[in-house]
DNA sequence: TCGTCGATGACATGTCGTGTCATCGTACAG
DNA sequence: CTGTACGATGACACGACATGTCATCGACGA
C-alpha cells in the first residue's frame, strides 16, 4: 500500500529497472531463437547486466516467463472473503470472474503469446504444470479453511482451476472474441453437463 | 508383441540390466541422501556404469523416477476401444478402473513410495505435473476420435485425469486400505456432487 | 575368419546455478 | 564536510547437469 519514491541523478552507477531490462531481453532473445536455443550469458549481456545478476532476479531461466505471480494469494483471499452461504461451486464462479476481469482482461495479445511460448517449450510446459499444482493446493487449503471435508476440499479445488486452465487458454488461443469470464461460464456448463451421473446402485 | 530372448555367456562384456541397475542405485540413494543431493555420477558409479550410460537411458535426472511410461498409450487405447454407446464419463470410468486394477492394484507400497518422494522434490513435481497434462492431451485426442467436439473432448479429459490423479493419490497416501477402484468411484460421486449446477438465467 | 552391430567407456565441451567477496554510488548521521 | 553503513552489481570460481563424438570390444552371423 505504500509507494517509495526513487530518484534517479545523471551520475547513477547503474542503469535503472535491471529486472525490466531482463525480462524484455529474454523475451526477445526467445522469440528471435527460441527458448531452449537462449543462454542466461546472452540474456544478461543484451540487458547490460552478468549472469549472476540475472540470478540474482530470478531463481531459473523459465521464471521470466511468469513473471511475479501472485495469483495464489490471490485467489486464497478471495475464496475466504467470498460469502459464507454460498455453494462451493459458486465461490469458483466468483473468484474467476473476479480474476479473470482483474488480471486478464484485455491483455488478451500478450497472455496469448505467453501461452503459445509455454505450449511450445517443455521445460516451459514443466514449470507451468506446476504453478497449476501449486494452485490447487492453495485453492484447496482455502476451501478448507471455509469448512469443506479434504476430499471434497481437494475435488472442488482441482474443478477451480481445471476450469481456470481450459477457459484461459480457450480465451487466450481460441477463435473466439469474447471476454473471458462468458468463456468461463461457458466450460462450467460443460462441466455440468458432462458430470458423471450419481450412480444409485451398481 | 515379440519377444526378444537374450542369452548371455559367462564372458560377457557387461553386467545384464544396466536400466535396472540404474534404477535401483538412484532410488536406493535418493532415499539415502534425497533427490537433490543426489548426483548423477554417484548414481552412475554405484550401478557401476558411468555417467555417459545414465544419459543414454534417461534423458534427465528425473526420469528415472518416471519408469518407461506406457500409461498415455493404453489410456488411448482403451478409450478407442470402449462401447461406442457409453457416455464419456462412462468411458472414464471404465478406462480408470482398468488401469487400477492391472497396473496399481497390489503395488500400493511403491506406489506410495514414489509419490511421496514426487511430492517432497520440485523438480520432481515438475516432471509429474507435466505427465499429467501429457496424458490429458492424450485423452483428449482420444475423445476427439470418438466424435466429442473440441471443447467437450478437452473437459472430458480433464476431469477424467484429474478423477484419476486425486484417486490415485488418495489410495497411495490416504489411511483408507480400499482398493483403488473405490476410491475412483468415491471421487466420482464427489464430483458428481460438487458439480455446477446448470444455471436458468442469470 | 571376417565384418557388422550394439552396448559401453573415455573425453571434451558448454550451460546451469550458486557461494563469496570486491566495488562503488547513495543516503544519512554527525 | 566527512565518514560510515547499505544496497545493487560485478568478478570469479566451482560443481553439477547434459550432450556430442569417437574408441573399444564381445556377440553373432556369413
Amino acid at each position: 500500500m505504500s509507494s517509495r519514491v526513487i530518484t534517479y541523478t545523471e551520475t547513477m552507477r547503474w542503469a535503472p529497472d535491471a529486472r525490466g531490462r531482463l525480462v524484455g531481453a529474454a523475451l526477445e532473445l526467445f522469440s528471435e531463437q527460441g527458448f531452449g536455443a537462449t543462454t542466461v550469458p546472452q540474456i544478461a549481456a543484451r540487458a547490460g547486466l552478468t549472469t549472476r545478476t540475472f540470478f540474482r532476479y530470478f531463481v531459473d531461466k523459465r521464471e521470466v516467463v511468469f513473471g511475479g505471480d501472485e495469483i495464489p494469494e490471490r485467489a486464497t483471499r478471495l475464496i475466504a472473503d467470498a460469502p459464507a452461504e454460498l455453494a462451493p461451486m459458486e465461490v469458483v464462479r466468483l473468484v474467476l470472474h473476479r480474476v479473470a476481469t482483474d488480471q486478464f482482461e484485455g491483455h488478451r495479445e500478450q497472455t496469448s503469446a505467453v501461452r503459445r511460448l509455454i505450449h511450445a517449450n517443455d521445460p516451459l510446459r514443466d514449470r507451468d504444470a506446476r504453478k497449476r499444482d501449486d494452485l490447487v493446493r492453495a485453492a484447496r487449503a482455502a476451501f478448507l479453511e471455509r469448512g469443506e471435508s479434504p476430499l471434497q476440499a481437494t475435488v472442488v479445488a482441482e474443478l477451480g482451476i481445471l476450469v481456470f486452465q481450459v477457459a484461459l487458454d480457450e480465451w487466450a488461443l481460441g477463435d473466439g472474441a469474447g471476454p473471458m469470464v462468458s468463456v468461463i461460464d461457458d466450460v462450467m456448463a460443460l462441466l455440468a453437463a458432462e458430470s458423471p451421473v450419481r450412480r444409485t446402485r451398481s
